[in-house]
DNA sequence: GCCCAAATAGAACTATGTTTCAATATGTCC
DNA sequence: GGACATATTGAAACATAGTTCTATTTGGGC
């Protein structure tokens, strides 16, 4: 677990071969299991040395989890350029929710890589935890317009733990896909009851729904 | 993964055994984190063989999913001997979450532990920790008594996987524990929000609130 | 063309869960 | 009470992967 080179430090070239380094690992996740996965594979499939890629991510955990965040970056952005049509907060939260379910659907395994991160004490890996989940509750909350800041945080928190939730159980086999659409709905309804439905209240100040699709890397 | 024996064709003597292995593992678990004990310190914990600790559980897995069973099963007769005093469901349910939380603060592993266990492909491990996922949920679903009962099911599964996501950030450090009290609170009250607040509608007909205790081996 | 940092290849190291095995103990059935 | 199955022991061997090391090569800038 030596320091790797800070990213901001490279040369295009060496970004390139980062970002090879990455997309790699994201290639073969789409065919493997996360913990079957090796890092030597990583590196053949990247065409570098495996001295390499420790020169670039401090560990395993490390590399894929910017494997996750680079895979978290095209989510948001497509949530970004079509954002949710529902006229209600519930509704475009419900719609958001399903959408990243669908996206986990198509690669399963990223969800039981963000348990394995979980416990990753890598602290690269941690931070890098930290920064998607922030960005990725901003996202929700930006759904949430109109919505009493300190109970839309409440909402948020608890539907992202509720998804976290389901879709560690389907990826163990424990619950089908539609469970997961399911349970997400019925916890979304029950947190929005005896709610007056609020219709997006005002359409203006919109401008801003930037800083979704960055910070990736 | 040779398949282990089944604990009900064991002798008194072997059941003692098997137990002091369990108890070797939790023991063991206070002082330690999960992923740094070794098997072989849980075999000499326990004074016995590793071939003898393989006999009787198919993998480190499996034995310490067994090691949360009897864990589990303590805190439920805890919370069984002393019924939450609450007079609402809400009440009720606040306070059982709340007193698992701290059972949690004692032992900080446990929650680690189960994270791992949910990633684990051991055949015995996946299939206890859905067995103590039904436990639990059936003690949650007991004290909401009077609601709904699809209603309580969402209730339930909801505050699970709360309390399942701090506890995991909390053990992760990005947390403190009294985020995780906080949180929980926060979204339970949004779930009863709007709710009549039932008193406990009929203290009658509660003289089986057993079946909570056992189960554990 | 030289120099140095980066990249390479792959062997070596490490840590641990798991398996094996021969020797010994235990206990049960006839 | 002898014999046979089964359990236990202890230690060594195995297997797998992540990680580190080292000798060597490459390539861009002065």
């Amino acid at each position: 677990m030596a320091e790797p080179v800070s990213p901001s430090l490279l040369t295009d070239d060496q970004l390139a071969r980062r970002q090879r380094i990455i997309d790699a690992g994201l290639a073969l996740l789409e065919r493997n299991e996360y913990e079957r996965i090796q890092i030597k594979d990583v590196a053949e499939e990247a065409d570098v040395a495996l001295g390499t890629l420790y020169h670039y991510f401090s560990s395993k955990e490390h590399l894929f989890a910017e494997v996750l965040v680079k895979w978290a970056a095209t989510l948001k952005s497509s949530l970004a350029r079509h954002p949710p049509r529902g006229l209600s907060p519930r509704e475009k939260l419900t719609e958001a929710l399903h959408r990243s379910v669908r996206a986990f659907q198509h690669q399963p395994q990223l969800a039981r890589l963000i348990a394995s991160l979980e416990l990753s004490s890598d602290p690269f890996a941690t931070e890098i935890l930290e920064r998607m989940d922030q960005t990725t509750s901003g996202v929700y909350m930006e759904l949430l317009e109109g919505v009493e800041p300190r109970r839309a945080r409440t909402i948020v928190r608890t539907v992202d733990a509720v998804l976290d939730s389901q879709l560690r159980a389907w990826s163990a086999g424990r619950l089908p896909i539609t469970g997961v659409y399911d349970y997400l709905s019925e916890s979304i309804d029950l947190m929005f009851e005896g709610d007056p439905e609020i219709k997006d209240a005002d359409p203006r100040d919109r401008s801003e729904v930037v800083g979704l699709a960055d910070g990736a890397g």
